[in-house]
DNA sequence: ACCTGAACACCGTTCAAGT
DNA sequence: ACCTGAACACCGTTCAAGT
């Protein structure tokens, strides 16, 4: 032991990520932890410390994993319909449906914050405005008239309002009884923020 | 020692719970743990175990009391304006406010699950069912003769919105450029929604 | 009956020491 | 140069023992 070069950094960097995202399916958030990582890629905990800053920096590359999974999901959705109103409306359901499947890693993705209030490094911020950007097309579709700066606007306004009920939806926090469906509620929530956003 | 009743079962939650509380002020989520609960009210952690079944159980005390100052937060607004979209629309600020205020404990009281998929108990939900009365109101008056189930819906279709835009907003999720404000973000997203909502 | 103190099984992170 | 193993300072939870 103690010098054995069989994985290269990056080598082990991908190990490390793969290893996380099968404990995140298997065991949910509270069950990850770095050492759990280390032992299932055969190193020490010491070894991931020499390839990561600490536990935040691995928890970021999964994350970013994840947007990306999360954006590939929405927009092959997006291709189906020339509709931008079912467009929207089918990339919302396939966001609730990403997070319903992928529920660790969801959750993951929107409750990791960097200590002190470190930002996001450009790469992910970068992810996230690709995100957006998929769902800003349909709605210039909509209102192709309207400066870019509004859509911008939009775009977020409507994602936060998906985001929301998937987010509240999923961890029970709507007190929906048996009555109504999240999926419904999604679809009614889209229709009427179009409506509103059409009128001008 | 060993034998003290200096305070009643009672007394002791009521002084963890707000001991609790004080340490997500000051230290955040993360700086929150039961030994620093028990160490802040002169007891032993143990004790914290025969007066709660365990830390979760603690937390739904401590969500309960943010659930409680945050419908009083928002309710407190509604009653300054007599139009309802108006009302709306400073009650999403307000949950903003408060949200932005009480960073911790309102990331606490939605980022916590309990255990295997537990469900809240009832009085619990029962607090999460006035905070929608309260934002439920206005949209009645908006829309006076549509069914209410339609409105129970409508109103969790828009605070889902307010709060996912707070959320990501908060936690710099958004990629909000330096263009655009949170604040006119929520206006604009209630104004919208109940421009759509109010066109049956 | 009430509370402690120590134990158990975990954490993230660091770093001297080994090859 | 690469990796380990042990240490440090923490966790949540339990429970025999003390008064």
């Amino acid at each position: 032991m103690a010098r054995r070069s069989d994985h290269s950094r990056e080598e082990i960097q991908h190990m490390a990520v793969a290893a996380a995202i099968t404990i995140l399916n298997e065991q949910g958030v509270t069950g990850l932890s770095a050492r759990k990582v280390a032992k299932s890629i055969g190193y020490t905990v010491g070894t991931l410390y020499l390839v990561f800053k600490n536990l935040d920096e691995l928890l970021l590359y999964v994350n970013a994993a994840t947007l990306d999974e999360l954006h590939q999901a929405i927009t092959e959705e997006a291709k189906i319909h020339t509709d931008p109103t079912l467009s929207l409306k089918s990339m919302a359901l396939a966001y609730l449906h990403y997070a319903q499947q992928n529920s660790a890693r969801w959750s993951l993705l929107f409750s990791h914050q960097l200590p002190d209030g470190q930002l996001l490094p450009d790469w992910f911020e970068q992810k996230i405005i690709t995100v957006f950007d998929g769902v800003m097309k349909p709605l210039q579709q909509i209102q192709p008239d309207v400066n870019e700066q509004a859509v911008l606007q939009a775009t977020r306004e409507l994602w936060s309002g998906v985001h929301g009920a998937c987010d509240l939806g999923l961890s029970n926090k709507l007190n929906m009884g048996a009555e109504f469906e999240i999926e419904a509620l999604i679809e009614s929530f889209v229709e009427n923020y179009l409506f509103g956003f059409a009128k001008v």
